[in-house]
DNA sequence: TATGAATGAGGGTTCATTCAT
DNA sequence: GATGAATGAACCCTCATTCAT
């Protein structure tokens, strides 16, 4: 009758990690997050969703309430893993110029590594925004970065290296403008510009915009 | 032939709109790219296209196909639409700063006021571009605008005002980056940054961007 | 090719009564009425009730919206047909005896035969009455009946043959009680009492609820 | 097996009610009783019951096997509910009309405060009875009332009072046919009759009732 | 004993699509 | 050419029921 013995053999992994709320919670939730990202709103699958997840269906209902709540669980997740990978990002000891630099090619990196978060925003944004200011504390996710850049830009002004009226949001969002877009319309691009979207166009296109931001932020600014 | 041709036969003018097939196809485009673009592919309902064009569904059927012929004509639309637009850009005249200048506020204001076609692509991307490259003439729908912008490069390079190593592609790409991430994604970026997206914002923004592209073409390029 | 002819042969009922969007309607509240009150509201089966009218079910969220407005219409319905039967009831050449007589055993017969009615009202009693308090004519459709007691009652009265205090509400009440408890109860009452609930039963519980209500209307009224 | 001895072991009294079998079954039924009451046999939820009896749905298997045997249970126990009120009607003393007074209004306020039995009734005779006729005692739990009936009718009519031809069943279906109609069907004659079943109507009511069966028991028996 | 975790089977509802006039 | 009528195939969600601790 030792069928029903793991204890014996804890490292079989036979049964995968049965009978353990939070790993299934865990795993729908990712589940959730590729479906979704994949497929937008309307098209993802509860059925899919399960079957990724390797749990019946009444299992999600019962740990996320229906498919707007597990929507909001799978965008709100998908800013929570986008901020992981943004702790990485160290600017404190770098120039203004590599700063930019360094923070232009992460940003680009980390839209390349991470598809379904572009996607999750193209899908969010597609349907208005309710989810989203449904979700209370994404602002908090989203500012230690801003942070980091208001730092290095403070710390460029008073060197005299770079103009002191930059906002860090405001660079934030050209950065982020330049690098998603070619990310977010990959598909588009290539069909009607014949612009093969692969790495080395993208490590090019890093210089590129690394350039332009530095000339931009050198630059005194206008008289007016 | 004669039959689409009311012209000759003024008789039977009884009924404006009605029995033109034409118009009947023409409304359904625009319903159907008024619903994609709302929904997106897997939430648009082809019940609320038939009623917001007038027509009964089999209509829809005899004239596109299936729902997603019908999407792959109105993602198409979407270009032909935005396409005509542009035909109203004129930078022939102007110096390569005010080509630029002029060129940033024309794509801003475009996106900003056919949020449809931003909708179109955001969804189309979503899916993986399967539809974009089934549309043959989409590349040569675009290729005026490339056109005129490589016109302006040249003479401004020719008239040593701006350095000579741009790429019309790369330059629109730039553009269009810039002007797209804010009308795309303004619902996150007000929710997670508390920027409000209206017109006083993006005015700015147009100036901005101006400022930073019309400082990078001046610029000599990189020794490398 | 006249497989598909039935001009020809209109009298075959090879396919009933196909694309008769009327008849279709019809055939799903007769249905639904008998689903219903077989086996209560949320006992009752769309799927059921498709299959008993030969439609599809998306035919009747067509036609009636969804399973409460189907109920609503098949309460409704349930009280037409009641109210449809009761015409054929004439009281009026009668005398105040006979009437009460000829009333009783109507209403006897009238909840055996139609049993659909008592179950509809045991299943909305049981919901609390939400249902019948939207249907806005119910009032209306019993109230010829009660008509027809008043008058008999008025005729009664002004002959001296009966007491002059009994209101027409009240004693359909009480008539309706008296007949309604047998019908509804009839499987209770046949397990906790051992009385069969047969025809002959109920012909002698029809004399003699004709006898106590006879007995009791002529009566003079008590002198409080 | 002093686990279920609490009384030996006073120590252990920490946690009152908890692990006591009895105590949880009690529990279950009741809440059985009011969900299978107010929703109906289909409409009825076991995580509903299971909450309101504070144990585990598990517990409720464990102890009656399947939804259909708590059903069988809680019908059961409306029987035995409802045998327990009327234990305190006493008869013996009264004369037949203070009897039969007595035995109406008893009967009416029974029912007006024990709800639950009357919508069992209804749910039940609604399925056709099946659960009813698996309960083997249900015709024991009726009986002593019918017994007092039978006392307080021979009594009558040994002095003279009243006929001597009334069976005890068919006056107490009687009385249970004129009091229960008003409370079960409430909220139909409400919205058809506009007839408020408030405590004073039913006072009358039950003032009329016993008029009525007064009367014809006094009558002496017809001829035939 | 007691229960959190999990699910198979279906229930109501919707949707793209076609039939028949 | 045009449409009201009709439906097969899902889809989201729920419920009675069991597993495994």
């Amino acid at each position: 009758m030792n069928q029903t013995a793991p204890k014996s053999a804890p490292k079989s992994a036979a049964k995968p990690v049965k009978r353990d709320a939070a790993a299934s919670k865990r795993r729908i939730l990712k589940a959730a997050l590729a479906e979704f990202a994949a497929h937008g709103h309307a098209g993802a699958r509860i059925d899919t969703i399960a079957e990724k997840a390797s749990v019946s269906k009444p299992m999600i209902y019962s740990y996320f309430g229906d498919k707007e709540e597990l929507y909001k669980a799978a965008l709100r997740e998908s800013y929570v893993q986008i901020r992981q990978g943004e702790r990485k990002l160290k600017l404190e000891d770098l120039s203004p110029e590599e700063a930019v630099r360094e923070l232009v090619g992460f940003t680009l990196r980390h839209f390349v590594s991470k598809p379904w978060f572009v996607s999750m925003l193209n899908t969010e944004n597609l349907l208005g925004g309710d989810a989203i200011r449904q979700i209370g504390d994404v602002a908090e996710i989203q500012s230690p970065l801003i942070e980091s850049i208001r730092q290095f830009l403070k710390r460029g002004a008073a060197a005299g290296e770079i103009r002191d009226d930059v906002d860090p949001v405001e660079l934030y969002i050209t950065i982020a403008s330049l690098c998603y877009f070619p990310v977010s319309n990959k598909h588009t691009l290539r069909a009607v510009f014949k612009v093969p979207i692969d790495d080395d166009w993208l490590d090019q296109r890093a210089a590129m915009i690394s350039d332009m931001l530095t000339c931009y932020l050198r630059r005194t600014p206008p008289a007016s």
